[in-house]
DNA sequence: GCCTTCTTTGTCATATCATGTACCAGAAGA
DNA sequence: TCTTCTGGTACATGATATGACAAAGAAGGC
């Protein structure tokens, strides 16, 4: 039987902070560090930090799982991506 | 109108060579080189080296992108990602 | 068939840049 | 007080750029 993307198991994405949910998309899009400070105008530093914490906390190993996590929530759809 | 995901544009696939085509679904499952190195029997050194070709000659910025891209494709599909 | 010549493919390496890991700390607001 | 947002340092690991070389095959002329 298929999964709705809005009926998640206990709820990970909840876990996110407000700000971690608005950089969690931009990394699904499969753009860099630099790219998502200058979209959000913070550091390149502090968009560091807000990928690792979404990736701990999504219990992820790379920034690629992240992306295809977003997927399979349907946070992002593939139409949505880079290009 | 929907584009199938076997009618390519002009092939970009077809650039690829036959052992290229091997690395890029486990790019996409977001594997990292060292992992792909070992499922290939070849060093993390020229998984690295496959991985650099891919995405030259499909044009892409990183591995997050060529992993959206071969779910743009078909050549995977989300259900047969990570976990 | 035999001998070049060119190209592709597969392999591994070195060097540099990006990402990840592990923290810390101040400001602002609920 | 607690969370969130922000930026930071320092170091480890992963990813990217580039070079190199051997093996194999295609294509052609002799």
């Amino acid at each position: 039987m298929a999964q709705l993307p809005s009926m998640h198991r206990p709820n990970l994405l909840d876990q996110l902070s407000p700000r971690e949910r608005e950089i969690l998309p931009l990394v699904a899009q499969g753009k860099d560090n630099r790219e998502i400070g200058s979209i959000l105008f913070i550091s390149e530093k502090t968009a560091k930090n807000y990928v690792t914490s979404i990736r701990k906390k999504l219990g992820l190993k790379n920034r690629t799982q992240i992306a295809l996590f977003a997927l399979k929530e349907g946070i992002i759809s593939i139409e949505e991506t880079f290009n």
